[in-house]
DNA sequence: GGCATGAATGTGACCGGTCACACAAGGCGC
DNA sequence: GCGCCTTGTGTGACCGGTCACATTCATGCC
């Protein structure tokens, strides 16, 4: 117990081995459980550990031997629903296996401001995981030097940079055609899409199966309105369709938009799914409770945080093999906001 | 230029100077802008540390120096709006100082996981912020040891642990007051509460607010639903709330409870404003988008968290004086769900 | 000229661990 | 009895910085 009143600096190795009676050395074998310490002296020791309230010292471990046990989280955004859960699903992992875990916020795609960031999660040693689902993030994925570790948490395995780098992917191009398809089964003679930023200069992974499943039904294919991350941008897109009365089945890059694009259509009289059907992307945890509800396709962030984590660990102890690794597979989720189109005029 | 093809270790004070034909002190005294270093010197050293792509190894510096520029912020979550909002105005001003930011999340409340989770903040060295709306992230602001620079967000300062620890808050009090006078004056006889779970046992600061409000307008005092902090919670309480034909007026906890409430009173067929009038608390970005839109106050998350950092920082740097700290008055958004009571029955 | 003073620089120890190696004691084969 | 391997333990250097102090040299002042 500590039983001094002053503030004391932490017990060192060498506190607890004279402690002890021993060598600084046996302490540091003892914590690192190696083999060859006498039964007794090692109760002796943890005997010291104990009554001196030693804590190894992260600090010191990771100068003296490299490995630091940490990872830093490289995102573009941390509000956004998707990428905290991403976040959280790698904390919780991460503090399983007893890492700290830092961020990095990219909070411009401009390539010197991404190079900084990069600079700045190099320099806080241990694994890099960047949530390389924008540009600014695949800008961060492509400017990680070669020799840090790295896991990038991508869109889709083909957009990914460097190639050989260990990544973890949702199928979205699949969940993307699944929705389309249940849309396109309720009637709707096609249907639009209003996307997100893509990762890339080409299509992303979602606008690709959506398509995909029009080309599939031999259904027109019409222009991608390109939205923003919030429900304003879905709000500024929804005016647009919700003039054109053709338009009777929306597909959103995500509930937000999805969110903003509802609100368009109830200012423009159109009701859902009455005259239009619309469909979000990821399942955030309001989509279920807004009037429609919202159909959409639930996406395992956790579970690909937790996995983009594990991937790392792998890396870092040089233990699991590199492999891309997908991440569950996505659930269509039906609710109020889809149905049949109106009557044929 | 790196011109070296294989990967190598990179450079340390000693290579720089020897590069420049000087001790390593003296590129320590360059990096640190120590005054007292020939001018024809420091250019030299400058000139080896950018040939060199020299740069200072935190982990080295922390073990030497003991400061480490880090802070770890502990939360309960990092999806919820209000939370992730706090972390990026955190996040944000630690960039600018070069902080580096990690996080750990408290999953339980439960007095060992949130001391252990307390534990290995510590062990990260640094700094603290707690997060401290909720009984987990209280019970980590009264388990960090005192030794420890920290400072808390707090709903008000009087729930408070400890007393004498710097901490940053918003007037949540006030701002219920504020919604809550808003919601009278449109002539409601009273106005219901649907809580969010309380930091401490004793009521919360927004509690606090909206029974003021109630009693300085004579108003009645129903009991506050005690909700939970999502959509589901506000669900099943305003399915309570909805059966209840007096209730002409309801105020949530937050702006998911809202979303929740907003719902539940659908699925009962009462019509919001006409009927029912909802307000919530933080402005979250989709509350603008719904429909009804929610009237809300707007709480400055992000300053918030730029405070807390900032006022750390002093501690850290032993520059400012540490005082209690209140950030921003809350700013009341009257949109569409609050309106006039239903004539009088 | 002698000496205190300050600027400019170097030296050695230290932060708290790890790593490579040395070394003593005990068991075994021959 | 000698050599050799294994087990248990200790010593010194090192990771990459900082800190306290020593040293050198030029300068100012009496």
């Amino acid at each position: 117990m500590n039983v001094t009143g002053h503030t004391r600096r932490p017990a060192s190795i060498r506190d607890v081995a004279t402690a002890a009676g021993v060598s600084y050395q046996t302490v540091s074998r003892v914590i690192n459980g190696h083999p060859s310490v006498k039964q007794s002296t090692r109760e002796r020791v943890l005997a010291a550990i104990d009554e001196l309230g030693f804590r190894r010292n992260a600090t010191a471990l990771a100068l003296a031997s490299g490995r630091s046990r940490a990872v830093t989280v490289l995102t573009s955004n941390t509000t956004h629903y998707g990428y905290a859960s991403i976040l959280q699903g790698i904390e919780e992992a991460a503090r399983a296996a007893s890492y700290a875990v830092g961020i990095g916020v990219l909070e411009s795609a401009e390539e010197t401001a991404v190079a900084a960031e990069v600079q700045r999660a190099a320099d806080a040693g241990g694994g890099l995981i960047v949530i390389a689902y924008d540009p600014a993030g695949v800008g961060a994925l492509a400017a990680v030097p070669a020799d840090l570790p790295v896991v990038g948490v991508v869109e889709t395995p083909a957009t990914a940079p460097g190639g050989d780098r260990p990544w973890v992917w949702t199928d979205d191009r699949e969940a993307a055609h699944a929705v389309t398809r249940h849309l396109l089964s309720l009637g709707h003679e096609t249907v639009h899409y209003v996307a997100i930023p893509s990762s890339t200069r080409r299509t992303s992974a979602r606008t690709t199966g959506w398509r995909q499943a029009l080309r599939e039904a031999g259904a027109p294919e019409p222009r991608p309105v390109q939205g923003n991350w919030g429900p304003a941008g879905g709000h500024r897109a929804g005016r647009k369709l919700a003039e054109d009365p053709s338009v009777t089945a929306i597909l959103c890059g995500n509930d937000d938009l999805a969110l903003g694009v509802l609100r368009a259509l109830h200012e423009n009289g159109r009701s859902v799914p009455g005259d239009v059907s619309v469909a979000g992307f990821d399942d955030a945890p309001h989509s279920a409770y807004l009037t429609p509800s919202l159909t959409t396709v639930r996406l395992d962030f956790t579970g690909l945080g937790r996995a983009a984590f594990a991937l790392l660990h792998g890396v870092l102890e040089q233990s699991a093999p590199i492999a891309p690794h997908r991440v569950s597979v996505p659930e269509l989720v039906v609710r109020e906001s889809t149905g049949a189109p109106p009557a044929h005029t």
